[in-house]
RNA sequence: GCCAGUGUGGUGAAAUUGGUAUACACGUUGGAUUCAAAAUCCAAUGGCUUCACGGCCGUGCCGGUUCGACUCCGGCCACUGGUACCA
């Protein structure tokens, strides 16, 4: 007998969305669970079968949890600023606003018609005034704090969309959204100075547990080296000038100053300030001016793409010293040196570094190999960390460790340098010239400078408007409504006018976690008393690519929310996962101009949500990814069914052939889930039901720990079965089974009798037989006495209750 | 280039202190049931070889350690993701 799962699912999901059945109690003496799953943007196309599979994990993970006693948080909400949703708006002269809303409820009727157990009463919206009332309020925080700083960059911008773009945003050298190539524009941009919790977002993973992968990915991100700043000296070197005196000091920044013997050059980035300062020392300054502006015009990505062929001016008439063996080194102008790193210079040592070895043939420099162990007229020698100093007279003979550790005390005690750290990270650009984002509140008062909206003031409202095009020139929309441009300055009165710019969309998410714990208060962002119940958050699932931005993003603003004392944990996260992604049945990434996507409504309209969910986790291995395959839809919807078919044999009679498969079912499963591993968890349940299928009855109370271990991954059916048998209550009341350790054990165990390795033959035996026994009944079995005529035997391995080797 | 992950049947994939390779599922083939179909149930399903019992080979490639290697070690190759003149 086949179920009607459009009914059936139907039945009980308005049963539990009508009664509340996932909501949190207010009771915060109860031990609690706080699930999280990253929160959808809410796209005009509805549900992906990704976003299944992204919250169908702790879904499980939720409904174990509250069969285990737990009062589990289990939010949901929207993530709804953003660009696709306002080219939307402007193509089709649809507000923003009414788009969005209209989306969130597509969202809202395809979660519930997933079965999910969501607490929908705590649904967030990030575009909701009382919402972002919050997320300004933190900017305003940030901004007193000194965290929140306007300078003058370059960014990267692309022409397109008319915004300023992350560098992150513009990965490649395109823009994220639109694809268009990124130029480099000059702009007063607002920044959030991550950099200076650098420290602290890299120790704090220490206590994360996760992937070895996903810690590497932020700690590449992050990218911390060590090494140490260098100071050398700067002469002029005019021929007619004998005296060539000192006129500045330049620091270097290197990872490596053991090899400072080998610096036969310096390099300085094209913005550095020696070439403004010492402009009239400079003899070439005008190659140097052509130079600058080359270099300008190069976006990132073109500066990346040429890295092959270094170019570079020499600076004539200065020259460097190298502090250790007072030799002059000329110095040059390129831009393979970043202004953003380290200090913009570097000390060259052509012999260990292939930047500089090929700059250096380049230019015809001096090389000297400073560390054996290489061939230097070939290559850069730089897997240096084996080999011996040489021509490096008080390092000679040390290995690289040692000679570091002694060049670092020679800087310090001669003060020509001093060990250094420095990241990759840069400070996070943190605004847009958008409408549909969150108004920076700011104002600009001509007299007192950048002054923050008062917090009483709060929610500063994006205000109602016709047309949102961005303005020429990449200004903000918003800049084109002098109602809310104009106002005054809440320091002076005097006039002023308003920040224009938008925040980013990594905004709303920095910090939604948080409002979940206490999503309708208006006094402040959350309650303590909530915070310190929910927080941390125990289990954080989400994708892979947001490992390294919004993960890092928020738990900077969660670090920053600590230090002023309005979160009570360090960091906010305890356990991260990433599901792999869903590809399309091809193997490529799926897209609609690929047509190889797989509408997850369509699913469950012709196989049930229950059928959608079982498939898309028994599909692989949760966290890689894996090709859809829409017969594999069918196999999940076939145990389904067959647990379903399995109600006609229940009875009252206790039945012992089942016990130890069903409770080692019960361990497997719970192990499983604990482990991410739900594809095998899945294969076990339909083991178990397979095995009791061919049984003629099943006791009743095995048949409702069948249902309970597979009600998290199939509640529909499993709470329509549980009716069935006579419970009133729901499942989630139902409490989570136990396994009985006596009924793991088999009595009787297949053993195997393999000769030099190769399996030959396969014995019975009961668990409580000697070795001698055993051993001597796996020799007088047919097959390997016939086997072991005439052989000596040199060796008997027994491995307990798995298999015995003879070794001839 | 660097970092990480992956590589196993026709397909998605299982298998961790080294111990029966291919669990579970899909597909395919044959059979039962049916007027017929769907559904369901049963059986077979890595390759080569043998009438058969059986034998040999087999987890990307080459080598090593071991009584025994998908698993450990050394050296490669391919694909995927991340990152990139980061000094």
């Amino acid at each position: 007998m086949e179920y009607n799962h459009q009914k059936v699912e139907k039945k009980w999901q308005k049963h539990w969305y009508e009664n509340k059945r996932f909501s949190v109690t207010e009771d915060l003496t109860k031990p609690k669970y706080y699930s999280l799953v990253e929160f959808p943007y809410p796209s005009g196309v509805g549900m992906h079968v990704g976003h299944i599979r992204a919250y169908s994990s702790l879904e499980i993970v939720s409904r174990k949890r509250r069969m285990q006693g737990y009062n589990v948080l289990f939010p949901i909400g929207f993530d709804a600023f953003g660009l696709p949703t306002e080219n939307y708006a402007i193509q089709t002269g649809i507000h923003p606003r009414q788009v969005t809303d209209k989306n969130i409820a597509v969202f809202t009727e395809q979660l519930q018609a997933t079965g999910f157990s969501f607490d929908f009463d705590r649904v967030v919206d990030t575009t909701d005034e009382k919402y972002y009332h919050w997320t300004q309020w933190i900017f305003v925080q940030l901004f007193k704090n000194g965290l929140a700083f306007r300078d003058k960059t370059y960014v990267n911008y692309c022409p397109s969309c008319k915004v300023v773009l992350s560098n992150e945003d513009s990965q490649g050298g395109k823009c994220d959204r639109c694809d268009t190539p990124v130029v480099q524009k000059e702009k007063d941009v607002w920044f959030l100075r991550i950099t200076n919790y650098a420290e602290r977002l890299l120790e704090g993973l220490k206590e994360l547990d996760t992937l070895p992968r996903i810690r590497i990915e932020q700690e590449n991100w992050i990218g911390k080296s060590t090494g140490a700043h260098v100071d050398f000296k700067i002469k002029t070197c005019e021929t007619t000038d004998t005296s060539k005196s000192v006129v500045d000091n330049i620091t270097v920044y290197t990872t490596r100053p053991d090899t400072l013997f080998g610096a036969t050059f310096m390099v300085i980035a094209p913005e550095h300030e020696l070439l403004v300062k010492h402009h009239n020392q400079i003899q070439n300054m005008k190659d140097i001016h052509v130079y600058q502006e080359q270099a300008k015009m190069k976006t990132e990505f073109e500066r990346v793409e040429l890295a092959k062929d270094k170019t570079g001016v020499r600076i004539d008439g200065l020259v460097a010293i190298n502090p250790v063996n007072q030799k002059e080194i000329p110095i040059f102008v390129a831009d393979y040196v970043m202004i953003g790193y380290g200090t913009g210079a570097i000390m060259a040592v052509p012999g260990h570094d292939t930047r500089d070895y090929e700059f250096a043939k380049k230019f015809g420099l001096d090389i000297i190999e400073v560390i054996s162990g290489g061939d230097i007229s070939k290559e850069a020698y730089t897997d240096t960390y084996e080999g011996t100093l040489v021509n490096s007279d008080i390092l000679n003979g040390l290995c690289v460790a040692d000679a570091k550790e002694k060049i670092a005390q020679f800087l310090e005690d001669n003060k020509i340098g001093q060990k250094a750290t420095n990241y990759k990270m840069k400070d996070w650009a943190f605004n847009r010239q958008r409408y549909w984002g969150e108004p920076i509140p700011i104002i600009h008062c001509p007299k007192c400078g950048m002054v923050p909206v008062n917090e009483a003031d709060l929610p500063l409202v994006l205000p109602p408007m016709e047309h949102f095009e961005p303005g020429e020139d990449g200004q903000s929309p918003l800049a084109n409504n002098p109602e809310f441009l104009h106002t005054t300055c809440p320091v002076c009165g005097g006039e002023a006018t308003r920040e224009t710019d938008t925040m980013p969309q990594w905004a709303g998410s920095s910090w939604y976690f948080l409002r979940y714990t206490d999503p309708h208060n208006d006094k402040e962002f959350a309650s303590m008393d909530k915070l310190k119940y929910w927080l941390e958050v125990d289990w954080y699932n989400g994708g892979m690519e947001h490992v390294t931005r919004h993960v890092i993003y928020s738990r900077f603003w969660h670090q920053f929310l600590y230090d002023i004392g309005v979160v009570p944990t360090k960091e906010p996260y305890k356990k991260r996962t990433a599901q792999g992604m869903i590809l399309g049945e091809d193997g490529d990434k799926m897209s609609k101009s690929k047509g190889n996507v797989v509408n997850p409504m369509e699913i469950i309209k012709e196989y049930g949500a229950d059928t959608l969910r079982l498939y898309i986790l028994f599909i692989g291995d949760y966290e890689q990814s894996t090709p859809w395959n829409p017969n594999g839809v069918k196999g999940a919807r076939r145990f389904l069914d067959k647990l379903a078919r399995l109600e006609e044999k229940v009875s009252d009679k206790p039945n012992q052939n089942y016990q130890t498969i069903l409770h080692k079912t019960i361990k497997a499963v719970d192990e499983d889930i604990e482990n991410v591993k739900f594809n095998t968890a899945i294969a076990k349940l339909m083991t178990l039901i397979n095995e009791l299928g061919k049984e003629n009855h099943i006791n009743i109370k095995d048949y409702e720990t069948v249902l309970a271990i597979t009600y998290p991954f199939a509640p529909h059916l499993c709470e329509e079965l549980w009716q069935k048998i006579g419970h009133s209550e729901d499942m989630v009341f139902a409490s989570w089974p136990e396994y009985d350790e006596t009924k793991l054990i088999e009595t009787s165990i297949e053993l195997v009798v393999s000769i030099n390795g190769k399996v030959r033959d396969k014995i019975n035996i009961t668990i409580d037989m000697a070795k001698d026994d055993i051993l001597q009944l796996a020799k007088s079995t047919e097959k390997i006495s016939e086997l072991l005529k005439n052989q000596t035997i040199k060796k008997e391995i027994y491995v307990p209750n798995k298999l015995v080797n003879f070794v001839i």
